[in-house]
DNA sequence: GAAAAAAGTTTCCTATCGGAAACTTTTTTC
DNA sequence: GAAAAAAGTTTCCGATAGGAAACTTTTTTC
């Protein structure tokens, strides 16, 4: 059960209809993709057929482009084979290592100054990455610092480095951490961190959407 | 065709129409989303008409659940509208603060030894999460204490806590990292690492993929 | 390696999609 | 508030998707 014939070009197309105004749109070949999934979950048209409710003939035509399904037809290839519908016209990543990595050595991140917090922005050669980590110094010492809750897409990872910080949010009673003490939470929930020890606190967070 | 073969258990969701194996399929509606798109975009069929080259008619037919449209019009819709295809048929998250939230005090989290490391995991509790933190310390001291690379989806984050390590990836040379040295890489590259430093290493690791 | 079975493709036909234009409803103008 | 314009819907019809079955190709069996 090999051979797949990878059709792995997806040309381009052009709405020209002498009104302008029209893009050209990428073409993507549901059909491979199809194809794809079938053969990978080993089933036969007959068995795609059986379960998607799909004709035989359908599903053929539709490998093959020589047909484009209705959306109709597209949710029940993607309920009968189990999958996102998404899955039939998204090229899978080709997850092969890239091998970016991108170290910062203590201290030597970007700095970015507010009148709450020192940012250090680390990882910064690295773009397009699922994480924002940062290291930052925390100078606020009270709400009144900040004025309103900071609240952003995504969920944050924090971890105390040095010093003593509390952790105020809209949902909960402040808390206390110390060093070493670490907290996840969703981020679209109002939060500010202050510093409570004597030294201004070190905390490093990262944070993902 | 052999293999994993027909008494397939068929999950008991099925709905039987008289041919039986066919599921029930979830109604999206593609005519409220696009309406939805095309009304906040301040446009009207006529105007979309013009975008996506199709005709009005046809836009008011599938806005009203009359048609179901082919691939190829739902590609002219998301190209001239400017949108991602999915965005068709997946409702907008309601990205309502959950307000979760998981503290981990020093030395709580929990644990899992290997011959390598001892990991502390933090925030088990938050399930479901974007990114996986957990602290090491790490005692392997050689590449032969692995035998081999690991390699897993995603990407990481690293921090060193405490003591020295020696990074080693796949692509590049050995790195030594000290206290408060990070570093942001592609996961799927084989790394390691190993404690370089008198005393085993602690480091803060966060994944994401 | 021929016959049988299974898998896949094509044909033929009906149902439905998609476009042009007629028609209806809503909004604007004076 | 009637006329005009704009927006939206429905009708009509040619184009095409989707299903049944015939047909071709590939795989299995003996």
């Amino acid at each position: 059960m090999s051979g797949q014939k990878s059709v792995d070009v997806y040309p381009s197309m052009v709405i020209a209809d002498s009104q302008d105004n029209v893009k050209a749109i990428e073409k993507i070949t549901i059909g491979a993709q199809l194809k794809a999934i079938r053969t990978n979950n080993k089933l036969t048209l007959e068995e795609a057929s059986k379960r998607t409710g799909l004709a035989r003939s359908t599903l053929s035509k539709i490998e093959n482009e020589q047909i484009s399904p209705t959306f109709t037809v597209m949710q029940k290839l993607a309920t009968g084979l189990d999958i996102e519908l998404p899955q039939l016209f998204t090229k899978p990543e080709k997850k092969q290592a890239t091998g970016r990595r991108d170290i910062t050595l203590s201290g030597s991140g970007k700095s970015h100054v507010t009148s709450t917090y020192e940012h250090e922005l680390l990882a910064t050669q690295f773009s397009n990455k699922k994480m924002m980590p940062y290291k930052s110094r925390v100078y606020a010492r009270s709400f009144e610092d900040f004025g309103e809750w900071v609240r952003h897409e995504g969920e944050e990872f924090l971890l105390v480095l040095e010093g003593e910080i509390q952790l105020l949010t809209e949902f909960y009673e402040a808390t206390t951490l110390k060093k070493g003490d670490n907290v996840y939470y969703d981020a679209t929930m109002g939060h500010l961190v202050i510093s409570v020890s004597e030294e201004d606190a070190v905390i490093l967070w990262v944070t993902a959407s």
